[in-house]
DNA sequence: TGTATATACCACCCCTGGGTAGTATTTTTT
DNA sequence: AAAAAATACTACCCAGGGGTGGTATATACA
């Protein structure tokens, strides 16, 4: 019941970015800041450059900022962004012909909160974030 | 947003053999009636019996029937009777000192869902899973 | 133009969950 | 007592996520 770990680092790097969404971060000021591994930050970060969440600056001062508007990154997007084959839809119990009309025995006490997970992830967005972060964590 | 694969397995075959919850099932003839691999099936069946969930029937006509009353088995118990280490209440972002005092970022958009999972697990038995399993899946 | 400070890329390591193989052991049937 | 039909145990394999190392490349500033 949880996101991958790279998941994880993504939302952390993310919101703890959006701080100032206009500020050129180090990936060396991230990763004293956050304490992730220093390399694994990197791929991280490039891997979200791909996916043009962040936008990189190259060379000498250089580093990483936010490229799109903040309420227009939802944590579904930055989910996706590192874990391509996350499935908010997925049934529980793997049975690819799971449905409301033909359900595995989990169903109808799975569903709703998949449902509202999933909404939960489309809706909320890194400007949401933003708001609800305190200082320690 | 899942359970492991194994904790899906266990789920499938006690639903399944909770239809007579008297009867003694071979893991060959479970391994043919799920198409759980015969190997791994036999595997988890050893597990689930040392959690004493099922009870093991020795040599020939053997097999495995379950042991304790269908209402008392929750599916809470199912999961960690496989995955011990599988966590309800862990902060979505990995963070330990996460609280209500002291939130992450995600706190107060997860936790709720959380809960009633939590609770859900707790509250379905393998009774109402054996009532809700449809005969295909 | 050289050097320091960044990211970029590629290959590799390790651990764990999922899955396989061989063989021993138990019990029923004949 | 022997054969058949079941589980039990131990060891191993494999893929993928998480994590590291080395080095190339880009840019700013002296």
């Amino acid at each position: 019941m949880r996101f991958s770990k790279t998941s994880e680092y993504a939302i952390r790097v993310l919101t703890f970015m959006a701080y100032d969404e206009t500020k050129v971060y180090s990936a060396n000021f991230l990763h004293e800041e956050l304490g992730l591994p220093y390399r694994y930050l990197t791929k991280l970060m490039t891997e979200l450059s791909k996916k043009k969440l962040v936008q990189r600056v190259r060379g000498r001062e250089g580093g990483f900022c936010i490229k799109k508007k903040l309420s227009q990154i939802t944590v579904k997007d930055i989910v996706h962004a590192v874990d391509e084959n996350m499935d908010f839809k997925r049934c529980i119990l793997g049975f690819d012909k799971c449905s409301d009309d033909s359900p595995c025995s989990m169903h109808k006490y799975w569903e709703k909160h998949k449902k509202q997970i999933n909404k939960m992830a489309e809706s909320v967005s890194l400007d949401d974030l933003r708001k609800s972060k305190t200082v320690k964590l």
